[in-house]
DNA sequence: CGCGGCTTTGATGTTCATCAAGTAAAGTGG
DNA sequence: CCACTTTACTTGATGAACATCAAAGCCGCG
């Protein structure tokens, strides 16, 4: 990184994929990279990625906040996981089906930077070590994924809710106070449960005191009771 | 593989992970593994990977059937997925981590081959198809288990029992008689609720007519009935 | 202004976990 | 080999957690 850094011709010199992901990419291939990628804007609300769709770009989120969700058979969508930039967004199925199986959809305006598949592949091809690298983050990636699946599994309803403000909190705005980038039916279709019941564990929370609620505006209030009711369900 | 097959000294040439998984990996290369892999019996009970033990090897499962399982934090076990014969069992964690984040235990009698991390981790340097394929698969298998998640999740008990009975009679033994290979205690593991209530579905598919059931053998009776409440939940 | 989407609260019924108790099967030690 | 313990399985009764239905308030937008 260090020494490549002032190499590059292209415009990516304030871009941290470089030294998240392309550790091991030299600077001739970086530099092609970067001359043939394409940045895609989105904004609030907008579909990045249809499912259904054929992939043929490696898309990784650069600004912004965005949902993978998957349309269920009975027409509910159920949220996945969240992206935040530097995640990849091509997680699942990128390299082991033709079509995606789910879909992506900004929360807050993004920008996305597009590669195409081929060169990925063909830089793969070529080199072992950023291959493994690529292994290395979409693993961690789909772990992180189940893991937070079980976890909310065992919980029940208000354990979820408490589960998920903190993770807004900590991983999301890094403060305890911040805009919900979800509406409460999306927060409903991540821990798979009805919008009524999740506006009612709000509620109670706000009625205990642990939180506080403007709107779309969250306040932790309480955080260590807020995090012992997310950790005993 | 059918040029390399003859050229093969070592005792692999039986084994299908050759045109599985080593498609891209020269003789040589399949040589060097082979005279240094390790087989494993294991028998059925006993625990091939315990959570949170260091990782060193790459296992895949030549001959059995096993369970990958998570220990929550208040003690209960989750069952993440079972794995056939060609699966991986090194699936989750394997190239993100240094410990395993879940336990692996045999469900019938299982043979493992165990190959050394370093070795994987050299050929997959060296060679870019091979670090490719490895991502391919490992994809595949975590795709799979999170689709699962999101279909089981949307059902309720009595559609994830019947889901769970025609994937045990499709996937696993392909044929609509069987022997469970696992308690009730684990279904409920699996599906997430009680084992109660996992015992009074089956008894109530059984006096629907739709199953039969003797000890742990398990009969499917009417395997379209079983398909529309596996469907409709 | 009125329409539709998101939010909120209440009432009601279903689904499921929990508790309790009993049977069957299988291993254990004298 | 038999009493004894343990483990898996099974059924019923009860209550808690949650979904569903209904209705009303709020807000942005054409």
């Amino acid at each position: 990184m260090t020494v490549t850094d002032n190499m590059l011709t292209c415009n990516c010199e304030g871009c941290e994929l470089k030294s998240l992901f392309f550790e091991n990419v030299s600077t001739l291939e970086i530099e092609s990279i970067c001359s043939r990628k394409v940045e895609r804007e989105y904004q609030k609300g907008e579909i990045i990625i249809r499912e259904g769709a054929e992939i043929h770009e490696f898309i990784y989120l650069k600004s912004g906040l965005v949902k993978l969700y998957h349309s269920g058979s009975n027409s509910r969508e159920q949220i996945i996981c969240f992206a935040l930039p530097l995640d990849f967004v091509s997680l699942l199925s990128i390299f082991s089906e033709k079509r995606y199986i789910y879909s992506v959809a900004a929360l807050e305006d993004s920008i996305t930077c597009n590669i195409k598949m081929d060169e990925i592949i063909s830089i793969a091809t070529g080199n072992g070590r950023f291959a493994l690298s690529l292994i290395e983050k979409v693993n961690k990636a789909t772990d992180r994924i189940i893991l937070d699946f079980l976890e909310v599994k065992q919980k029940r309803l208000y354990g979820r809710i408490a589960y998920i403000l903190l993770y807004f909190a900590k991983s999301i705005y890094k403060s305890n106070s911040f805009d919900l980038p979800v509406s409460r039916k999306e927060i409903a279709e991540y821990i798979g449960m009805t919008v009524e019941n999740v506006i009612r564990s709000l509620s109670d929370l706000r009625k205990d005191g642990i939180i506080k609620i403007f709107g779309p505006k969250i306040e932790i209030v309480d955080e260590g009771k807020l995090a012992r009711i997310a950790e005993l369900s």
